[in-house]
DNA sequence: GTTGCAAGACTTGTATCCAACTGGATTCAG
DNA sequence: CTGAATCCAGTTGGATACAAGTCTTGCAAC
């Protein structure tokens, strides 16, 4: 027994994202059937299970007959992963500004006052991704949660957000303020064009943390 | 043995797909594990795989200890995910006029000349699938890939696309034309606008082929 | 005739067992 | 000493057996 509720296999799941989220499993890390079973006191059934939903949403790679591991992610593949997040979120909140309820926005507003007084640390990383979520959801439209929910699984494997640094938590908190603002005047396209402009900070803000970061071994030369 | 290569929870799965999209199974149905197990002349085992695939597609609800059953959309979810198709496939045509090499332009224009000279009918609907699926691959962005992917399978229990009125062929003939013109000239922005303008065109029809459609049994008064 | 309950069939969840494949270590030939 | 071929340990893929829960159906009581 790990979890809370019945199905074990959901419950290895989410224990297992919680492990990449603190950063016990990071890229490379091989995910052995018998090993976690062990582990968590149960049958490989539910592992599976569990490692098949991580594959899914893309967090591991799965070699047919040679197990998982997860998986990084390229430079590349990072600048394609916030372009994503742009237009998702973006979109989110234009539709948002639209649909919102005025208790939404005011939910909304109460979760940025929180975050603007939370100092740097996991709080406020917290605080922002319930900001994101709640924001995301009040778009209306549940495809596009579905979809921001698989990309926010993606984003975990860069490690922890960059809002560790004071000086980008102060930016992200006007920012934050700026998209309420559109939102609450129902300005589509300026919601739109104010959470672009902050998830593309954000991105800055991921590249400069990844420089001088090793190059992979097949491009170093 | 049922699929082409080994794993055979993946050839399930396929096989369960290319069965909703055929119209065999149909919003409503049940999936037994034992019944597809014995049908297919497998275990249990890669048949719960791939209804856990299906699940997360959103192609079937799951209740815990009750089955799979193939979900149907309302009509909030119809609009909900034509609302993503605009978004993503406008993105895929904005990001591709601007990437995209002359060759896959080309490749491109080859299937919608293939398309414009089709009779409406299963070869016209494969060319269709064709163009949009390489239109957005030929955006550069694996994340968005994905999650074009998933939503073509959702749209996959919506039944076989508008395509079989002619009228609606030759339409959709003009606006692919409108979208290429626009990415042959590299103009995002067009080729984004003349997108959007195509899928809301498919939305339109869509709504028409429900009208009169029953409603469903909670709200019937 | 209707309602409540209980027993049984049915279905999924989990565990374990066997088979197939991969990778590396070891050994033997050159 | 180098190279390859072979053998063996380790790991996953699939199948079957068992456990647990849910729904249905039949019966009895009101």
């Amino acid at each position: 027994m790990i979890g809370s509720d019945s199905p074990q296999g959901e419950a290895v799941y989410r224990r297992l994202i919680e492990e990449i989220r603190s950063g016990d499993l990071l890229p490379g890390a091989r995910l052995r059937e018998v090993d976690l079973a062990t582990r968590y006191g149960i049958s490989r059934t539910p592992v599976r299970e569990a490692i098949r939903l991580l594959e899914v949403d893309g967090l591991v790679v799965h070699i047919p007959r040679q197990g998982a591991t997860i998986r990084g992610l390229d430079y590349a593949e990072m600048i394609e992963l916030y372009e994503m997040r742009m237009v998702l979120e973006g979109t989110a909140a234009r539709l948002a500004a639209r649909v919102a309820s005025a208790a939404e926005i005011d939910g909304l507003a109460a979760i940025h006052t929180a975050f603007a007084a939370a100092p740097a640390g996991v709080r406020a990383q917290d605080l922002n991704r319930q900001f994101h979520n709640t924001l995301v959801r009040a778009a209306r439209n549940r495809f596009l949660v579905k979809a921001m929910s698989t990309l926010q699984k993606t984003l975990l494997i860069l490690g922890p957000t960059t809002l560790a640094e004071p000086d980008r938590l102060v930016e992200a908190v006007s920012e934050h303020q700026a998209i309420l603002n559109a939102m609450r005047a129902g300005e589509g396209a300026r919601a739109e064009a104010t959470m672009r402009n902050h998830i593309e900070a954000a991105l800055k803000q991921r590249i400069a943390a990844v420089r001088g970061a090793a190059l992979p071994m097949q491009e170093t030369l």
